[in-house]
DNA sequence: TGCTAAATCTCGAAC
DNA sequence: GTTCGAGGTTTAGCA
């Protein structure tokens, strides 16, 4: 275990020390967090006033910044990252300017009390994933079959083969049987073999014209030819979508129940 | 001036510690930040999963939810002010759980070390005021008719028409009726149509001639050939033009008072 | 690079 | 409560 402070904080300093804490880590591009009196004024794409009052203001590494008052989700005032910073001391207050071009952009943000001045450096290393499930993929697509295609008309899900399980199976418009492998990312060769494997076994048992449609959000590298010598096709399909398409469907049961 | 010690902090403390203090806090509405080595579970809208990293927490008094990376200036994950927290104990780790109704929704933040926890009530009365916006581009015209063309006389801000609202709506120099479709930046195909319904319907009401004029900075790609196939005009009008005359009249209503 | 459409959009106002 | 529209919207996908 690390014995690192990373956190080093100052409670209730004078405008003048906090301002040297504040300017020091700005200059090493140190996270920064502000808790104090200050009043702010932003001028670019519009201009903005905002009166004395207690509010947290937090100064990222990117040179990112919030203005945060105690209530609501959206900060009152902000800058994105890649901002410019000059501190300084206007007589007895703590002014942080920070700039950035293209807009040409600025936020003065000036304290005249400091209750908290917090300085870190965090590591954050951690995956972040957004999706809605392979299951969600396939219940979007009972509820609108029409995102795979026009006039498919879905039989069953996690329909038994020899090889495994096919995630959708279905019927098109020409009554071809239709085959669907769903990844609800990349997909690459192993999906699409697997994909040729079950459509094999489908077609010895059913004696009808079987397509297999590979279903995810994008292609690994090279699939896409794998894939046409293999005789099958591909379907972009984004998760978010099927996740709207769901809340969509739940909202509407909940209406047509009531 | 006040002594009351407006903000608490605790410095690397044990998780229980930390667990105690956030606890308290919550159920006493107060603004949380917390520091430290975290996870994150979502599931609402869309559902999302963040992997362990070090963090900024912050919770606010209406009950607002804010995760941040040290990079970026959106949140990684939040919750929109109204929650309702569960604060607890899993094994060593401090969980919070953050839940909304209508839809629902819930984030779960789960810390194994707390480098930093502030506990505090801000008190924020400050007026805030955005300039050059839409509403100041409306009342620039009020004040000053002539920006749009000369000889205009306003009649109605917001007038209720069956399709919607129209911006502003007048009278020109012919005695034809004006109707305004304002947008504070580049106007699209959509402001165009929008405008062109308008002038549909009051035309149906109106026994007169009717004008449509669409008001904004500038046009998108292809959208001056849509205006004159609609037989609609445009007039180039820029918010921040509008935020000065309103400074001027404001800074002339009070040396009129004076 | 500019334009279009979506966002866990948020937020407020009006019906 | 629901809907509608604005926002310093932001952001990502494409032509």
């Amino acid at each position: 275990m690390s014995n690192r402070k990373i956190v080093k904080t100052l409670e209730n300093p004078t405008v003048e020390k906090g301002a040297e804490f504040v300017k020091d880590a700005l200059s090493e591009h140190k996270t920064v967090i502000l808790v104090g009196n200050c009043w702010v004024e932003y001028k670019g794409r519009a201009s903005s006033k905002l009166d004395p009052g207690e509010r947290i203001v937090m100064i990222k590494e990117d040179g990112s910044v919030l203005v945060h008052r105690p209530i609501g989700y959206v900060p009152v005032n902000w800058q994105p990252s890649g901002c410019m910073f000059q501190t300084s001391l206007k007589g007895n207050n703590l002014r942080i300017r920070a700039t950035r071009r293209k807009p040409y952009e600025f936020v003065n943000i000036t304290f005249d009390k400091i209750f908290l001045v917090s300085v870190m450096r965090l590591i954050d290393r951690g995956d972040f994933s957004l999706h809605a499930s392979e299951a969600d993929m396939q219940k979007a697509i009972l509820v609108d079959p029409s995102i795979l295609e026009d006039n498919f008309i879905p039989i069953s899900f996690e329909k038994k083969v020899e090889p495994g399980f096919v995630d959708v199976y279905g019927i098109d418009i020409k009554g071809k049987l239709v085959v669907v492998e769903l990844k609800r990312k990349t997909a690459g060769r192993v999906a699409a073999l697997q994909l040729s494997k079950y459509i094999k076994f489908v077609k010895t048992v059913a004696n009808r014209e079987v397509r297999g449609v590979l279903v995810a959000p994008r292609l690994a590298k090279g699939v896409q030819t794998l894939l046409e010598s293999l005789g099958l096709e591909f379907k972009t399909l984004e998760p978010k979508k099927c996740a709207e398409i769901l809340q969509k469907s739940e909202t509407k049961k909940l209406a047509d129940f009531f």
